[in-house]
DNA sequence: CGCTGGTTTGAAGGTCGTCAAGAAGGGTGG
DNA sequence: CCACCCTTCTTGACGACCTTCAAACCAGCG
């Protein structure tokens, strides 16, 4: 039990980047003892909040968005398994965006304090979790990059792309097919699309014979054709970017 | 000439965040001390270079962006006195953006051990750094939804609203004017728009009495209305957050 | 003076949003 | 098991917003 809970899905992916000793884990295992199951739909963090929490996602999908005065979101990203949360303004008090998940999830609670202490006792797992945290600004830019210069259809592929990507590196993907839960209205406000185009978009991709989703699986089709489409250069994704001397 | 270099614009914002010690101040004008004069136009990071140096602007204004395939471009940021570039990713060793200046400049090279030497022997001002990045990501989260969920006329405002605030709390602005070197293109670019169509809507914002452009700067005719429409709230950008224990 | 980079304007066409409504699933209760 | 919800998906028509193409204008500068 102790066991599994060192080896969670952060750990393995911590440990690709940097190998960590028996101790560090062992820090990490800490930093993610306060275990939560989620409802699907469950809110965790509201913008504006004080005094709230970061999160590690163990299991499920989850997003964090922001909602206009209109009334309108615009989702920042899905963590998954592995993905942390809000992990950096936990140091700050006010959540800068909204944390909930879209289907029911396990997902460990990070408090302020105690990530400081695993940063400061163990300096080598806080630059691994320093480069998990640029990892996923990356990967918001690559997302503000995607939506200002690319119509539906690239913004799409380059979406999927990025996801099977993801979810290949935590075993969750083949070369040609994943689960993907998310709705065509969810995709929508990811992508700064309506539904209605994002529906549009899903049709022409499947006409194309580039990419089916289907009763929440996507299959691809042709991936270096899509991969052409999204412009997509997933280097940032996965840790064999060489490290700066530690 | 040493009190100068302490009394950096960087300082004072970080200052504002948790007042350091005269020890840290050292250290962090020790991090500065490699300044280099650029000229309009240079490049200092591309794409995917590694071995790669992070920067500290000193004055002048810069841009952080990606080309695209196609030869398009998206500006990520615009990175003006005080302001960080690129510091998260010189630990690891490949940049995820390239970066330039847009008027003559003055800039600090920053490399990976350095700051990393820093952030050890004085974990405040670490803190700090971390404070400073954290707000550059919220910076790059508003810039994603304004681009996501928002017109032209929408965008533009909210552009130039973040950009008076910023300016604003290094002393750059006045509450209705301030110099903005950018061109239309640029403007465009980083908006996710047309040279072309960011002409008519910096029109239209003439036009409805909002805010002009003109010969390089900004005169802001109707802070309220243009908040309203930007549906901007600019706390991500000061230092008033409570921050956690330190 | 001509050149260059930036700004301005017009016209036409494509992408995407809006409005409206129907179809297909999945779960619940009778 | 079927009826009835609900959510999600799907399709069509129309219009707004934005891009594309083309061209003129202006200011600064060698």
């Amino acid at each position: 039990m102790a066991d599994q809970r060192i080896d969670s899905v952060l750990a393995r992916k911590l440990n690709a980047f940097i190998p960590l000793s028996p101790g560090e884990l062992k820090h990490l295992a800490a930093l993610q003892s306060n275990q939560l199951k989620v409802r699907r739909g469950g809110q965790l963090t509201r913008e504006g909040q004080t005094g709230h929490k970061g999160f590690i996602v163990q299991s499920g999908w989850a997003c964090s968005f922001k909602i206009l005065p209109d009334g309108g979101r615009q989702i920042i990203s899905f963590p998954i398994a592995g993905d942390c949360c809000g992990l950096r303004s936990v140091l700050l008090r006010t959540a800068d965006h909204s944390f909930s998940v879209l289907t029911d999830a396990v997902v460990s609670a990070v408090e302020g304090p105690q990530l400081m202490k695993c940063i400061t006792e163990a300096p080598r797992l806080g630059t691994a979790l320093l480069w998990a945290l640029s990892r996923d600004e990356a990967m918001i830019v690559e997302h503000l990059v995607s939506i200002g210069r690319g119509n539906a259809l690239e913004r799409t592929a380059h979406f999927f792309m990025e996801l099977a990507e993801r979810l290949s590196l935590i075993g969750m993907a083949t070369e040609t097919k994943f689960e993907c839960p998310l709705s065509q209205f969810v995709l929508a406000d990811a992508l700064g699309l309506t539904a209605i185009h994002m529906n549009r978009t899903l049709r022409q991709l499947r006409e194309r014979q580039l990419l089916t989703l289907r009763k929440k699986v996507v299959t691809i089709h042709d991936l270096d054709r899509l991969r052409k489409l999204a412009g997509f250069q997933g280097g940032y994704l996965n840790s064999r970017t060489e490290t700066a001397q530690l």
